[in-house]
DNA sequence: TTGTAAGCGTTATCAG
DNA sequence: CTGATAACGCTTACAA
């Protein structure tokens, strides 16, 4: 180790004065400098495998060509799918995202973000936010400027990218009604994300539409997790009265819980119950049954992150926007008409991509 | 924006020189500042929310706290967790990962070691490498302590941890094989990648004591993915000769796109082919036919791999580790006797963990 | 076109 | 215990 090779040395090798080594290496400035004397920067640095030292520069410069993303967890496969479209449109400006993840607690997103201020990340992009964490991200928000993706915050006084929740969810809503469902169940993610929020809300006043106001519903605070939505799903059938005909789960994780619990308790999907579930993540089309969910375009989302980060780094002035994406029905083999509505006839099968 | 506090700041509230300040501020200093002066400073940095410049700290320092991981792709199942593992024990020991993808590309991996030591990390872990970067590899070794996880490299010449592939490929044979399959397929991942490489040395060496000398193999150099397992499989299947009875796919995913091609077939699983994968990846167990894999302990090798690097950057001239971790097999409904060999009965079902 | 020099925000080594 | 000061490696006005 310890052979670092500094711009230092490199001007000497090219007997040019440092400055002379730096204009030359540098995009904006090579211009001043003679075509020979380029060159032979050029070959030194080359030679002595010159790699600028990234802190000093960006020390010097105040921008460091890093962007803060903030996660949830990585590991979900929806923000994965995310993660990698940011990352597609960040690497096309030659800006580099750092990744930092929340595990869901307020308390490591406010580390998160204060380790990537401490990193001088000229911009932050976050999809973990909670309602709770209003306040402190508005704080930060006068350090470094912050886009919402995935997750918005009310107010919008933030620039935001998010898929339009509220649609998603009477998508699914109006899918159960078309399939004459009437009791309906519905396993919530935690209230405090707008997602969920959301989803809950154009459920409900797409079913209210429907003639149906009452839904059976079972939150889970924790988070949206396989196992909660075990939990949930199993609170949901230990219920007094009439079992509903048909499950809204949040997203697939707690879909797939519930799919679990329904099976385990001799129920069959979608013949005495169907499920629907939210995101479309992978696998989703390899389940038996095949899940019938709400695709969102994650990759797309992901991009289109990045780039309002890279525009907002450049007119840094302009008003906050907002971009609002459309959720897609996916209709697949765990959604039916209910047994005892044999009147309701299945719709049409509808594309089964994938 | 525009209003950074910088420890001049903290120092001029505090009534009291920077390097006291910044003395106050350091954990190894600050037992030789005056009680009264060190809470003055405390309480200034507080109240003007100091966040020191990790640029300029790890300009001065030398370090910065942060250790590059480069990983093929953050989305793939498998190194979604291993990341998990990484990051859990790096945090613990203060340690920031930054991580870096290379899609599969020698190019790209390049790249991203240039960028990470150009951001000077402490050190640098990669589950990325194949056979043909060995030489860029060590070239980069010497600017920087390298970690090589998942996949390993020949002549152990730089620290390691990994699965012992060839033991796992080794488990998946003995049980085709007691099985009674005789007649067996290989799904190969590109050979150029140590794990896939061991696989099938393992896969071969434990065929063979058993007497059986000849697989139908099927690789594929772009990716062990999931429509590449399409492919080798489609591939697998037009072959003249007698088809195989029992096919081990080199990961989960590949034996996912395999499964697909043979129930497009007509072909059932495990009645007509018994399937085995690898990796034991999310939802394994909820496909259908459950999947029979190898499972690897994934957030243990990346807690491992973590740790490891931590120990390395203690003593940095201990001679390099190679760790080696078991896999362990995982039955479940995709294997079963082949048809025409009756004789062979079904092994005790073992435990279906998950 | 090139050289000079002043920092960017810290830490660490000196004296005092 | 505290103050002064020299780096760390680089960029960028400003002079020449």
């Amino acid at each position: 180790m310890a052979n670092v090779v500094t711009l230092m040395d490199v001007a000497k090798r090219a007997n040019v004065h440092l400055s002379t080594a730096s204009r030359a290496l540098s995009p904006d400035y090579a211009k001043y400098v003679g075509e020979a004397t380029r060159l032979k920067v050029l070959r030194a640095a080359e030679e002595l495998e010159y790699r600028p030292n990234a802190l000093a520069q960006g020390l010097r410069k105040g921008r460091t060509g890093v962007v803060g993303v903030v996660v949830v967890h990585v590991e979900q496969p929806f923000t994965a799918t995310v993660l990698r479209g940011m990352e597609n449109s960040l690497e096309a400006v030659g800006i580099m995202p750092l990744i930092a993840e929340t595990h869901g607690s307020s308390e490591r997103l406010r580390r998160a973000f204060e380790h990537l201020i401490a990193w001088r990340a000229d911009a932050i992009i976050t999809t973990a936010v909670r309602y709770g964490d209003a306040d402190i991200i508005e704080r930060f928000a006068r350090e470094v400027p912050i886009v919402l993706a995935v997750r918005s915050l009310p107010g919008g006084r933030l620039p935001t990218i998010a898929h339009d929740d509220t649609v998603g969810g009477a998508l699914a809503a109006r899918h159960l009604l078309e399939l004459g469902h009437r009791r309906i169940g519905e396993l919530c993610g935690p209230p405090d994300v707008s997602s969920f929020a959301q989803r809950q809300a154009g459920f409900r006043a797409a079913l209210a539409e429907g003639g149906v106001t009452e839904t059976v519903a079972q939150t889970s605070l924790v988070g949206a997790t396989l196992d909660e939505g075990r939990r949930a799903a199993a609170a949901l059938l230990s219920r007094d009265g009439a079992r509903p005909t048909a499950v809204f789960a949040h997203n697939d994780l707690m879909a797939v819980g519930a799919m679990d619990v329904f099976s385990e308790a001799g129920l069959s999907c979608p013949g005495d119950i169907s499920v629907i579930g939210y995101d479309d993540i992978l696998f989703a089309d390899h389940l038996v049954p095949s899940l019938t969910t709400i695709r969102l375009s994650s990759f797309h989302l992901g991009r289109m992150a990045g780039e309002m980060t890279y525009s907002l780094l450049q007119s840094p002035d302009s008003p906050p926007p907002t971009i609002s994406l459309p959720p897609e029905l996916i209709v697949r083999d765990s959604t039916a008409p209910p047994a005892e509505a044999p009147g309701a006839s299945r719709p049409p099968s509808r594309a089964r991509s994938r």
